[in-house]
DNA sequence: AATAGTATTGCAAACGTTTTCATCGATCTT
DNA sequence: AAGATCGATGAAAACGTTTGCAATACTATT
């Protein structure tokens, strides 16, 4: 069966073999309704032959959707947004979408490139990372009317559609905890915050939670490091080998936060009795590390699903309403905290 | 500036607006030596003013490469791809290319509904994780003659274009490093071999080494578990909570390996004076846990360029060669594993 | 049996682009 | 200076679909 076709089976095809015309041929996949039993019958027996698969690319081009929804992330490499891409892709999957996937590393300006290039495949929805993007990508959406969304950042006052977490909120969360802990030397591991909304909300809310609790954060308690276990850990490894060292970690995420608690193992420090590291996200395997990872839960697979759901109803509406939905951190508290000076150096 | 069109703004609005005709603005595109500096000129300032963007999905009806590549992988949620879809995606888009990517959750059926909502997209190639697939999938690729390869094995006699590593040879040498270290009960968690050649190759030989070497491992020293740390550490749990433990445990991958790690921190053993733990992959963090995992490094990042180069080159070439890339599973010694008995319980 | 619907099908135009061929000047060649 | 060559441009056909409209063949109604 399935005979190798020269090469260009098309809808022209399937009617020929199946003795009808085009036009009815199209209808039996469209509006199945409008086309008898008998030649449906037909139609997908030529079908089944030939091996005809559809072209969705001509289909297209008659003002249908392309069925495709375009998702820009910063990594695709990273724990952080796998388990966000995942959800996304499943959930549009079940709405009959498939995901054109690209990354841009962080670039505001090659995210402007990755917007572009996916219009030019005519996406039907263009779901970006954050809010925070280049002026030119603005332009381009608004432009081509294109349906945007953000993911992961919750803002009441966004201009996207938004499915997301209020990053502000995780970071006074962290810090509050830390703070309630009676920690008073807390050192700080955040990554590079320009083009990364989410980490500079995080950052200035713990900034300005410790601020108002009189805790003071002396520029040498501060460490940047990329979201990588490996140079988190050596950031940690720096901080913690100082002659006097903070009784207490905030790391930007949970990758972060792996990274810092191996470099506590390294250096012998018992954790949480001489050191408590507190995390963002509760990524996967961070329940499972040994002591169990407290953290700020910013629930990705929820996010994924939600936005999924949330922007395929919106493109597919007659007429589609803004959404913005805000999906609450939430404290989980672990075994890598503690109270303040419970073994203090 | 950028006015915003009524929304259609085709090649005929830009070519009106340029006072050309469209058969000029679409060479202006594609051959832009056939025109004139001065129309060019014209041209461009129109495309600008009007925000033209090329529809891609238009070209694609004349024959031309749709510019997209599908990628379909089991699951994006785990470290285990997540590299390879980054170092593809990459790659591919460093060639032009955009990615269309799909996750099946190791379900053969679901691969082969992918695969065919893929070519429904007209992708110009479509790459495959593993070596294993359902009939209905070599069929329909066969028929419509689209490119396919696969990533992540590597097998002499493959149908495919590939470029992986030999997961056997990865397997014989993790069980290879700890026989060479005297261990002679030796636990194994893997997960469920069914529609994943990986894990069934890599099992298969271990299972031939260790017997060529008169190891016995009774189904006791058996589990199975899903590339989950949580559920891996469960596991390991049940295998090291036993009355008599094994001496080494043999993981059929590092997020496993991992799951395992933890789990004997939990139970208070002392790795690898007590216990010895042996992962497959080395993935992102396993040189940064505490000990350091000893692995068997399967390169995801250069597998999934060079996946990338090779096949963007192989659907662009005149006369496509076919390749078969073997890269090398490497051996890497860290601090998980020891002689056995160097403290035995 | 004649009329009015109704269900099914086909014809042809349309979608946005590329490409072949033809046209029109302009520049060489001798 | 006539013909040949060349460069730049436009006209129109083609790609694989969908869809509005028209045509046809039934069925139900009177």
């Amino acid at each position: 069966m399935a005979p190798k076709q020269k090469g260009n089976v098309d809808i022209v095809a399937v009617a020929k073999a199946a003795k009808v015309s085009p036009s009815t041929v199209s209808r039996t996949f469209n509006h199945p309704n409008l086309v008898s039993p008998a030649t449906r019958k037909k139609i997908t027996r030529a079908v089944q032959k030939l091996g005809y698969v559809r072209n969705r690319a001509a289909q297209m081009m008659h003002g249908k959707r392309s069925g495709t929804i375009g998702l820009v992330v910063p990594t695709i490499n990273h724990a952080i947004f796998a388990e966000v891409i995942q959800a996304f892709s499943d959930a549009i999957d079940r709405a009959g979408f498939t995901l054109l996937l690209a990354s841009h590393g962080y670039d505001l300006e090659r995210e402007y490139e990755m917007v572009r290039k996916l219009m030019e495949h005519r996406v039907d929805g263009v779901a970006l990372i954050g809010l925070e993007h280049s002026q030119a990508t603005s332009r381009l959406i608004a432009q081509q009317e294109t349906p945007a969304m953000a993911i992961w950042n919750y803002a009441e006052e966004s201009e996207l559609p938004c499915v997301g977490a209020d990053n502000r909120l995780a970071g006074r969360m962290a810090a509050e905890h830390l703070v309630a802990l009676g920690h008073r030397d807390i050192g700080l591991i955040f990554p590079d915050t320009r083009g990364n909304d989410r980490a500079r909300h995080r950052l200035e809310a713990v900034l300005e939670t410790l601020e108002a609790a009189g805790v003071a954060v002396p520029e040498g308690r501060k460490s940047e490091a990329p979201y990588s276990v490996s140079q988190a850990k050596q950031a940690a490894l720096a901080l913690l080998s100082a002659p006097s060292r903070p009784s207490a970690l905030l790391c930007g995420n949970d990758v972060i936060a792996q990274g810092a608690l191996y470099a506590a193992q390294r250096c012998g420090l018992q954790v949480p009795e001489q050191l408590s590291v507190i995390g963002i996200g509760d990524f996967k395997g961070s329940a499972e590390i040994e002591p169990g990872l407290t953290t700020v839960r910013i629930p990705a697979g929820t996010i994924g699903t939600l936005a999924g759901e949330q922007f395929t109803a919106f493109i597919t509406a007659d007429e589609p309403a803004p959404f913005r939905i805000c999906c609450e951190p939430e404290h989980i508290v672990r075994g890598t905290t503690a109270l303040a000076g419970s073994k203090t150096n």
